[in-house]
DNA sequence: TTATTATTTGACCAACTGGTAAAACAGAAG
DNA sequence: CTTCTGTTTTACCAGTTGGTCAAATAATAA
């Protein structure tokens, strides 16, 4: 039953969405105003809430957009492939997004530490799922003396947090490393690690 | 010339500071309000700007607070102590840290992703200068051969990131592990990790 | 062209924001 | 008791907040 989209529609939304994107991912939910969202988005305030029918509605279709992309690539690790190669492939992209889109990241970094109010549910749904499921293939891949043993949660996390840490620390990675690019010494780094625990 | 402090402000002042540290961990600076510190804090409004001159002024305390504990436990690290040992007590201290206080954790991590617009001098001045020198004993010690050879700078940022994870992304861990402590768990798979690149 | 629908705007609102002023109150010293 | 200083509250303010409304304007279909 859904109305057809006009093209107006389609480019207003998306740069409402990018709009907010940049603004959340600054500020949080809270310490973002509706005022900034339209100035970013190059729109009026009520213009804006002609398109969402709130500062929510923005706030969650920006996280909406950015799950999907969050989880795409967790499904994508064979569990026939070769183990280490599959965990590398994945880190490596996990560091290739927080290259490319540190918003995203830093967007779904403040919603977690607010106590994910608006993807709780689906952290406890879906991502527990695909993990739970990813555990029980390392877990085989152990059991077949493929890879060291390690504890497959823990070593999710570590990836996790590695990775996003050159997004939404950037601030401070660059800080102290001063005005070379980060990540060439980050992917290596991170190779290393994750063959160092993963291999005898 | 500082007037001496009453108990009642050392009170006073140390329940705002926590008060704040609670809030603004939170919703960071531009999400908190006044009005939610003080009523945490068990205070009128006009009654917390009695003890600090400004909301900022607030923040700026519970940051300052932070820092200091921030870069102690980098300034421990004995050049001259065992390698392996000394990165290890240090990983260890950090995750404790994130175990113990993780308001101040989060407190850290929001001001940083929205920019650093407070601490950004202390990131390139101290911090940097704190790091630089470390990363001198490290690559000493791995001239040495006590270590296998590392980026100082990035096994820094592993460290940091791995254990701060446990208290930003505090809901995500417990959302994909459920009840039980992801503590014991996430300092062995640390230890295992940091003694499997740091000793061949 | 005209009629219809989609889009944009300006004026507005009540609730909330950080912050102020002055008066009321409490405690200790004399 | 009185005085003085430190503390707390009540009432208030100007600016900002998310959001509404009706009117004006643009795009499209007949």
């Amino acid at each position: 039953m859904n109305k057809p989209e006009t093209r107006i529609q389609k480019k207003n939304q998306a740069v409402i969405l990018s709009a907010g994107l940049k603004v959340f991912s600054q500020f949080g939910f809270r310490g973002s105003t509706l005022d900034s969202i339209a100035k970013e988005a190059g729109l009026s305030k009520p213009n804006l809430l002609y398109y969402f029918a709130s500062k929510d509605a923005i706030y969650k279709a920006s996280l909406a957009q950015l799950l999907e992309n969050w989880l795409e690539p967790l499904k994508a690790i064979d569990p026939k492939g070769d183990p280490v190669e599959e965990i590398l492939k994945y880190a490596k992209l996990k560091l290739t997004m927080s290259q490319h889109y540190p918003r995203e990241s830093r967007l779904f970094a403040n919603e977690i530490i607010q106590g994910a109010p608006q993807i709780g549910d689906v952290l406890r749904g879906e991502l527990r799922e695909v993990i739970d499921k990813l555990s029980l293939v390392v877990d085989g891949w152990i059991a077949e003396r493929r890879i060291r043993p390690v504890d497959p949660y823990h070593l999710v996390f570590s990836i996790w947090s590695m990775t996003q840490h050159y997004a939404d620390f950037d601030v401070q990675v660059r800080a102290v490393i001063g005005e070379k690019d980060p990540f060439p010494g980050a992917e290596r780094h991170l190779e290393d690690m994750l063959r160092r625990i993963l291999t005898t």
